[in-house]
Formats: structure tokens, sequence, C-alpha cells
RNA sequence: GGCGAUAUAGCCAAGUGGUAAGGCACGAGUCUGCAAAACUCUGAUCCCCGGUUCGAAUCCGGGUGUCGCCUCCA
């Protein structure tokens, strides 16, 4: 079955043709581990481990890279602010490298929380230095950059087109409206490359230039090469990399290999909240963290993101997630009673489903489309392992771990004080004695714990 | 000012020419001492106006609303 996937360079839907057909070279823009990642950044790398699974599900094999950018991601793009990894290390009385350990452990623990199939190359932007600079001296030697006081800038003007993935005029565009203008600078648009270290920047490296470090673009192009090669197939990250980040990528391979990288550029939208943009000033930068404390399992967020197609923005609330947690719950359920299940379904019944499943994902990873296949099965009145299995091979499209279903049944550790109440009200109601059973509920709720009476007897939740 | 996206039931949303997938919530029912959970059932003609067509949520034109980018951001 084809494939088709949105290319953003060509603006289009287009049947995937890897390179090499034994294995499809992809390139992902990771994380900058100067802080916690929030959810909308999880949405991208939810999106990167769909199109993972569905490659794989299609029986291709990956050669996967994705960077930590752990240096040179300036908090302005005028090429004068901090870099932010010295930045969150002043902050917080670090070193820039525990700084990006620490957050790349974080990054890793959520990646895993959310059962991401990670890339099989992960590498730190500092572990590449020496590629880096190579391919300054190349773009150079190709006549595509010129050296400033503050360091080796691009020059955008060489190139055939500059804009290639947006329509962004660059005429429209008023130079220096919010920016401030650098005169040492040939065309606006021109960026940096690699940047001479001020005396007290932490991070430098030595160059042709002295003490120095590079600019944020530079680590995906020097990267990709070193590990894909000068074209691969598909390069993936948020729909902000557009403008800025994966042009100016653009820009650099072309200076040193006279290519665009990969043929195949891919773009998750963003997550919005409550209907607006994510921002520090309006206090909604939720993390994983955030989601568990107010009940919300990393799985389910993952639902959640399938609800929406993945180039389409997708509003978060929290009433929007939480229908999610029980659909989850739910997912789950179905799943168990179908292991159980004892009907036998037909050959042909099982392979249409599977194809209406295999249909959606195929169509540009149309996620939210074969969610309503899944849910199909999971419905389905005749109970059978068959259905199972169906769903088994669903899961590994979608990633829930729903195999693995009782590890996530929650487990909560029962005050003695509760406990003692929920005993008292057991003995209460084999007497028949509903009143004080009531009576006691209330007291248990009252400390936060919901009581359940199950076919397998009494469960006990923690109110959240 | 430039670029772009979107408008489908209470909410989240799929669907790009043939009379609207799915999830959650609500309501009803089964079960239960009651409740909860679980399970089943139930709902929309698709922002407005005009056009093309045998036929449009789906194409075209106009309008209105919302949102994003153009500055760091997934």
């Amino acid at each position: 079955m084809k494939v088709q996937l949105y290319n953003t360079l060509t603006h289009s839907k287009e049947e995937f043709k890897p390179i090499d057909p034994n294995e499809v070279r992809i390139y992902s823009c990771g994380p900058t581990v100067y802080s916690y990642a929030h959810i909308g950044n999880f949405r991208t790398y939810v999106f990167m481990d769909s199109l993972r699974r569905i490659l794989k599900y299609n029986g291709y094999n990956l050669k996967h890279v994705m960077n930590i950018t752990d240096v040179g991601h300036l908090t302005s793009d005028a090429d004068t602010g901090e870099d932010k990894m010295e930045k969150a290390a002043k902050k917080e009385g670090k070193n820039p490298y525990e700084i990006a350990e620490f957050y790349t452990k974080a990054f890793m623990d959520d990646m895993h929380k959310l059962n991401i199939d990670m890339p099989n190359i992960i590498s730190k932007a500092t572990d590449n230095i020496p590629e880096m600079l190579e391919m300054v001296k190349e773009i150079i030697k190709n006549g595509y950059a010129y050296e400033t006081s503050k360091g080796i800038y691009f020059d955008v003007s060489k190139l055939d087109k500059y804009p290639v993935l947006s329509n962004n005029k660059l005429e429209g565009q008023e130079a220096g409206a919010r920016i401030e203008v650098d005169p040492e600078k040939r065309n606006p648009y021109d960026f940096a490359i690699w940047i001479k270290a001020p005396e007290n920047h932490m991070m430098k490296w030595d160059s042709p230039w002295g003490p120095s470090y590079p600019g944020w673009h530079l680590e995906c192009s020097a990267m990709s090469r070193k590990f894909l090669g000068p074209k691969f197939d598909i390069h993936t990250g948020g729909v902000d990399h557009i403008p800025i980040h994966h042009e100016n990528e653009i820009a650099q391979s072309k200076g040193a290999t006279g290519q665009i990288p990969a043929n195949y550029w891919m773009h998750c939208e963003f997550l919005l909240i409550d209907g607006g943009k994510m921002s520090k000033s309006l206090g909604n930068i939720y993390t994983l963290k955030t989601l568990a404390e107010n009940g919300i399992e990393p799985l389910a967020y993952k639902l959640f993101c399938f609800s929406s197609h993945y180039r389409n923005k997708l509003n978060f609330t929290f009433e929007g997630v939480k229908s999610y947690q029980k659909a989850l719950e739910r997912l789950r359920n179905g799943y168990e009673k179908h292991l159980t299940g004892t009907a036998t379904v037909q050959e042909s019944k099982l392979k249409e489903y599977e194809n209406k499943f295999h249909e959606a994902i195929n169509d540009d990873l149309n996620i939210p489309l074969a969610m309503s296949t899944v849910w199909e099965v999971i419905r389905e009145e005749n109970k059978s392992v068959q259905y199972a299995k169906l769903i088994e091979k669903f899961d590994e499209v979608l990633g829930l771990d729903l195999k693995n279903y009782k590890k996530y049944q929650t487990k909560v550790d029962v005050p003695e004080e509760v406990q003692k109440l929920v005993e008292k009200r057991t003995l209460a109601r084999k007497e028949k004695n509903w009143a004080e059973s009531d009576k006691l509920r209330d007291e248990i709720k009252n400390l936060g714990y919901s009581v359940k009476d199950t076919a397998n007897g009494v469960e006990i939740e923690k109110i959240l």
C-alpha cells in the first residue's frame, strides 16, 4: 500500500518514495535542553513517533537521527541575544553542561513515558563541533559566507532562491522592524553560522576565528550530513521551524553540498491552549508533570493528540484531555474484554478492519480517522482474541502500550485511616446496614478517597 | 502592513462533489441496597450571502469571525 505524505517543500501530498528502498533515512529536530519540554513540544514528538511507526508498519527499515541542542541557540535571532544554555545555567547556578545533562535526562524520561519509539541515533551538538567547523569552511570556500566582527555570516543573496519552504516575500518585510539592524550584514536575512565568543562566554571552541561557537542552525546541517549523507529522505520538525530554522538549514546545506538535504519536509502544527498561544505570560506552559498532577497519564495526552490531524492546530483544554484519559481507560477495558473472548471471527472481517486502518494511516498519517476503526473493533459485540490481536497490531502504530495495560491500572497507597474505614464499611454492608455504610463512604470521601463496590470486591481510588 | 490557516452537534474533531467517522459530556436503559464503574442506545445538514453542478460541508466569488507566523518558540 502506498504511503502518502504531505511535503512542505512542494505544498502538496506526495507518494513517498525513499532514496534507498531498504532504508528510510530521517532527521528530526530535537529539543534545546535548557528547561523542561512542554506538552506542545511533545505533540511534535508524538507526530515523529507516529511517522516512525507508520513507516515501520509499511515494512520500511529506518535510520533516524535526532539532535540534542546544547549550544548556540540564542534567545534572539538577531544574533545578539544570550545563548539559551548559558542563560539557564546562570539562572540555576550551574554550568551549561550540567544544565544540558539534567534536561536531556528529563526529556528522555518524558519521551519514555509517552512510549515514543526513539530514533536510533541521538547526538548532541557539542559532540559534533569538528563537523560543524568543517562545514563552515566549506561554505566560505564555496563563496556563501563572509566574516564580520561578530562571526561568520551566511550570505542569502548568493542563493538561487532563499525562502524555499515558505512563500514569505522578503520585499514585503520591513527589515529591522522588530529586530535590530546589524550594519555589518550584507542582507537583512543573512544569519550567523559561526559566532565569535565574547570574553565571558562559557561554551567556546578554538577556530581560525578565535574562540567561538556554532550558530543554532548549523548543527542540523552538519549532523544530518554526518549520519545520513548529503541527501536523505525525510526531515521533521514543528511548523515554527519552517520560516527560519529550516530555511537556514537548507541554505547552509546548499552552500556546502549544493543541494537541499531532504526530499520530504514534514511539520507538525502547534498545540493551542484554550484557543490561544502557549506563553509564559499567560502561565499556560504545561508539562507532563502538570498533567500528572491533574490525573492525566502521558499516554492519555498521546491519545488526545490522536484526536486531530498533525497538520491542524489542536486546541488543548483540561476538559478535553480529561475526556481522553477516560477514553484510554475504556480502550484498555475493551482490549481486555477481547483478550478473554472466545468468539471466532472470519478472516475477511479482520482484513476489512485492517485495511481500513491501514488506508487511513497511509494517507498522510490520518490517525484521527484510523482511531474510528480502532473503536469499531473495540466495540465489536463478539469478543474475540482475534480482535485483541488486531488491536495489538494497531497499537504498533499508536504506541499506547495496550498490551501492558495492567501496568497502568491505578495502584494507590491507601492510608491506614482510610483502610480502616473501608473495612468498617464492608462489615456494615455485610450486615445490610446501609445508613452506616453510606455514612462511612462520606467519611472516606472527605479524606479524599472514593470507594466502588465491584464484583471483585471494593476498589479504592484517590479523588483527583 | 506581508504570509498563512481555520469556521462541522455542549466540548475535542474526521470527512474535499453524491444526502455527515470517532472520542468525551448530557439523557435513557442494563447492573447495583444506593452510588460508582462497566456495557448498550440516543444527537448535527456542516458561519453568512451569491454562484457552478443533476447533486456541495466538500469547488468558485464576496462577507464575517477566530487563530497562527513575520521576534525566541515544537
